[in-house]
RNA sequence: GCGGACGUGGUGGAAUUGGUAUACACAACAGACUUAAAAUCUGUCGCUCUUCGAGCAUGCGGGUUCAAGUCCCGCCGUCCGCACCA
């Protein structure tokens, strides 16, 4: 027997699919449109096992749509902007564009061998002028439309390298290449304004316009929007105010609790703590001390509570005569509400932390259901939930809900605050302050500010020269490219040298794919034909931000007409990660970005963990998604080389389930490499099959075999239709078994039906081996071609089924009862059996519990 | 710190959503074939015991139910996100 032969059969049939343009998409015919795309990829270098998990997903649905007679749109591209381009170019000296296009090529190759059905002709990279084009005129058609401003937000930078810092490029406040203290800097930059946005982007994730999605893709978006009730109102100087600062704005969501406020906080970064510390060096010591920890919220928030006392107090809006200090704060976020807040510590563990550090008042005004008033106290842990207010003056005795808006009413009726909407979602800045970025297309002019560059002018191309071994950002210091004259007057004026958020270019991109054009965005009739994407498929990692802005971005575009559709992704399905351990170099004196080892640099030995290449134990670290930037991606290529492409997608969408993380390991490769064999093997044999066996089958033919092949093209539709990749691969582990056991005994027509129905079913997954088997059984033209098997329903069901019996809730053995046995006939069934009869001795049936087709529990006592 | 998830044999995992816990696969072990190896095939495989039967097992501790991996409460651990990584 011939042994399967994956290097000489793949590239043969991806060749055919080629020369046939299987995939080619084209928006129209009468087919209703499938629009399957998985997140484009960053061109990193090489692809890793991550990608092909990812990416056979997706080839799965497109092609089982395919095969159930969708007109399927299923493209590919490069999200090609962004920061490891131009780490590559400080490392090595090359340039970012030369580096990304070399890695194009490179995993373009790869994902090509994987003998996916994409539809090549629509690929683009993000960093290509054709692309990045449309994305400037877009921005300005955003501006004219007031999607868009210009405000100050604060930047992490580095004093020695002269440039921003991403967060993580911060670690333990301190610049990752530098390795100076990192300070916070207030720079103008551009917005959008999702804000704008908020209500209808958290109204559709709760209207069911997302039905699609899944839920926790969707509470964290809402959460993220963060949408609350509260009340914004000013807190009047008592004494110590400097001027312009007679009056605190706080927003709190707690207004209820004010009687018990005992002190009002700002944030470090608030105009109030930089006004105080020009005459005081302690307290601007504090004030860079907190902005060391960088701009992150995470960092902020989980740094230890402290606080610097100003010399100020407020009064107390409701308590004649009382007063409460005001303090700065590390742990109040400028970019929230009003960047100021009042602290009632016996409802808020954060103020209470505070509270009892600088030994302030803990005034308890919440009684909880069940405790009494009188002797309800906080010790260490702040009480959150519902109750009735008390120690509150004219609020006392209302329940927290109630208290609420008569707080809110009390303060408007003073004239002292009004109550608002808040949101916790930050309009997008989108500048950066880096080369490798689509340039923002304006112009700063001395007198008549800033300009937009004209229509014509477009596209703003990148410079070529890209010089990285000086700090800042190479295209400051290109006159050629920043010395430009006004569009408007003609006086000399400067282009702006930030770049776009490369989360710009990948909230548009699915819409270019489905209607390229050269002279706008995209064609909109075409676009409209395949918008909005059936079914969207990416990492959990993007449940927020990618998803959130490309949801916002597309509604600008439909007012602008470029498409007519507000949500982007019909559905979503967001795959786990493929994790691995990272491993790090022990020499501490090396910088920490060049400490990591690849998983092939390292080797375990004796239990520990050392380097090849010293000798020396290296440092195990956590373990985590797969990124280039920590070295732990494991590529597919070896196993791809040995077993074929087929193997590899088999093996990464086999045992796991597609939403969980899966931590790598090798083990079970091999399993998929035997398969890949088994299968062959059935099939070798019955060269032709399909031509001698005819159609009809006479009934009750080889019934036990045909009922497996109809309950097994039923099963793993259900299974693909539902992303039950590994259910739907154990099922066809079943059915080739059981193929092969029945196979030597069974008639031509079953036999030649269970094949028929097989190669067709392991198409998705492994498509080049059904491609091979199809042709050599006698399948007419490709099987990439060929129509979804159906199952029969008449030829699912047995007539017989097993139940089992428990008593007591324990099984005690089971029973087999004709499909359509009655209730009293499966009773009579199960008391009467032998097992069953030695546990009932002596003992009294107290309940019998039929649950038909499940089970069988006898309840019985002495 | 906040938000979202996850936790089942030696390993990846299954369990029709409250109804036989461990399907399917990997690894391991034993056997067949072979001069030998590979490949292939057959069988065993959660733990404990008095093993033909029974008891105990789904991160830990409680609870609801005839019945809990599944539901509820409280812990522990791991992963993802936290706005300039993509």
């Amino acid at each position: 027997m011939a042994r399967y032969n994956p290097k000489e059969t793949e590239p043969r049939w991806r060749k055919a699919w080629d020369e046939a343009d299987s995939f080619k998409a084209v928006a129209s015919g009468d087919k209703p449109k499938y629009f399957v795309l998985e997140m484009f990829p960053y061109p990193s270098g090489r692809i890793h096992i991550g990608h092909v998990r990812n990416y056979a997903m997706g080839d799965v649905i497109a092609r089982y749509k395919k095969a159930q007679g969708f007109n399927v749109l299923h493209p590919m591209g490069w999200d090609a902007f962004g920061m490891p381009a131009e780490n590559a170019a400080m490392q090595s000296g090359g340039h970012p564009r030369d580096w990304t296009y070399g890695n194009i090529e490179i995993m373009r190759e790869q994902l090509k061998q994987m003998g996916l059905a994409i539809d090549w002709s629509r690929e683009f990279a993000t960093c290509d002028p054709e692309y990045y084009v449309h994305e400037q005129r877009m921005f300005l058609e955003f501006w004219k439309k007031g999607f868009i401003e210009r405000k100050e937000s604060m930047v992490n930078w580095d004093p020695v390298d002269q440039t921003v810092l991403a967060n993580e490029q911060v670690i333990d406040g301190k610049g990752w290449r530098s390795g100076a203290p990192v300070e916070r800097r207030r720079l103008s930059q551009w917005f959008f304004r999702i804000t704008d946005r908020a209500d209808d982007l958290l109204a559709a994730l709760e209207d069911g316009r997302l039905a699609g999605w899944p839920d926790n893709v969707k509470t964290m978006q809402k959460n993220w929007i963060g949408k609350s009730k509260g009340l914004k109102m000013r807190f009047h100087a008592d004494a110590g105010a400097p001027r312009g600062f007679e009056a605190i704005e706080i927003y709190t969501t707690r207004p209820d609790t004010l009687f018990g406020a005992s002190f009002v906080g700002v944030s470090p970064d608030h105009p109030l703590a930089a006004e105080f510390a020009k005459d005081d060096p302690k307290l601007q010591a504090f004030i860079n001390e907190c902005q060391a920890a960088g701009t992150s919220e995470e960092a902020i928030e989980k740094a230890d509570k402290r606080g610097y006392r100003l010399a100020m107090t407020v009064k107390h809006p409701f308590v004649e005569g009382k007063t409460l200090p005001v303090y700065v704060a590390n742990f109040i976020l400028m970019q929230y509400g009003t960047g100021a807040i009042f602290a009632c510590p016996a409802h808020d563990q954060r103020d209470l932390d505070f509270a009892r550090k600088y030994d302030l008042d803990v005034i308890p005004v919440v009684c909880p259901p069940d405790a009494d008033p009188a002797s309800f106290d906080v010790t260490d842990e702040a009480y959150v939930g519902p109750g009735t207010i008390f120690n509150s003056g004219f609020l006392n005795g209302l329940p927290v809900d109630e208290a609420l808006p008569k707080a809110i009413a009390k303060i408007e009726e003073m004239g002292d605050g009004q109550g608002t909407t808040n949101y916790r979602l930050r309009d997008w800045g989108i500048s950066r302050q880096r080369y490798w970025g689509c340039p923002i297309p304006v112009i700063h002019c001395e007198k008549c500010g800033v300009v937009p560059v004209p229509e014509q002018d477009l596209p703003v191309k990148l410079p070529d020269e890209a010089d990285f071994s000086k700090p800042g950002n190479p295209l400051d210091r290109n006159p050629v490219f920043v010395n430009t004259t006004c569009p408007e007057c003609g006086a000399d004026a400067r282009r702006e040298t930030d770049t776009f958020d490369t989360f710009v270019d990948s909230s548009w991109y699915f819409a270019r794919f489905a209607a390229p054009t050269p002279d706008a965005p995209t064609d909109p009739e075409e676009a409209n034909y395949w918008l909005p994407v059936d079914q969207y498929i990416g990492g959990i990692e993007h449940a927020i931000l990618h998803l959130l802005y490309a949801r916002y971005y597309t509604r600008n575009m439909m007012e602008c007409g470029h498409v007519n559709v507000a949500e982007p992704f019909e559905n979503l399905f967001t795959q786990g990660m493929v994790v691995h351990e990272t491993y790090l170099d022990a020499d501490e004196t090396k910088k920490l970005k060049d400490r990591w080892l690849f998983p092939e640099q390292v080797e375990k030995k004796d239990g520990k963990v050392i380097s090849i290449e010293t000798g020396e134990e290296v440092i195990v670290g956590s373990i985590e998604k797969m990124s280039k930037s920590k070295k732990n991606v494991v590529s597919p290529e070896e196993i791809a080389e040995t077993y074929g492409a087929d193997a590899a997608r088999w093996f990464m969408l086999s045992d796991s389930p597609p939403e969980r993380d899966v931590e790598w390991s090798e083990a079970g490769v091999e399993g998929a490499w035997r398969l890949i064999n088994r299968i062959w093997d059935l099939c070798e044999p019955n060269a032709g099959i399909f031509n001698r066996a005819g159609a009809d089958i006479p009934a009750g033919t080889d019934p036990e075999l045909r009922r497996l092949t109809h309950v097994t093209v039923d099963g793993v539709t259900d299974d693909i239709e539902h992303f039950r990749f590994n259910k739907a691969i154990a099922r066809l582990y079943e059915f080739i078994n059981g193929l092969k056991k029945a196979a030597p005994n069974a008639s031509e027509a079953a036999v030649s039906e269970g094949l028929s129905a097989l190669t067709r079913l392991i198409a998705p997954f492994i498509p080049h081996l059904a491609e091979e088997c199809w042709a050599h059984l006698g399948g007419e033209g490709l099987a990439c071609d060929a129509p979804w098997p159906k199952a029969e329903k008449a030829l699912l069901v047995s007539e017989t089924i097993t139940m089992p019996v428990q008593v007591n809730g324990k099984r005690r053995t089971e029973i087999t009862v004709p499909a359509d046995a009655d209730k009293e006939a499966v009773e009579k069934l199960a008391i009467e059996d032998e097992a069953v009869q030695r546990h009932l001795d002596g003992m009294q049936i107290v309940k019998l519990i039929v649950v038909p087709g499940r089970i069988i529990n006898i309840v019985v006592k002495p």
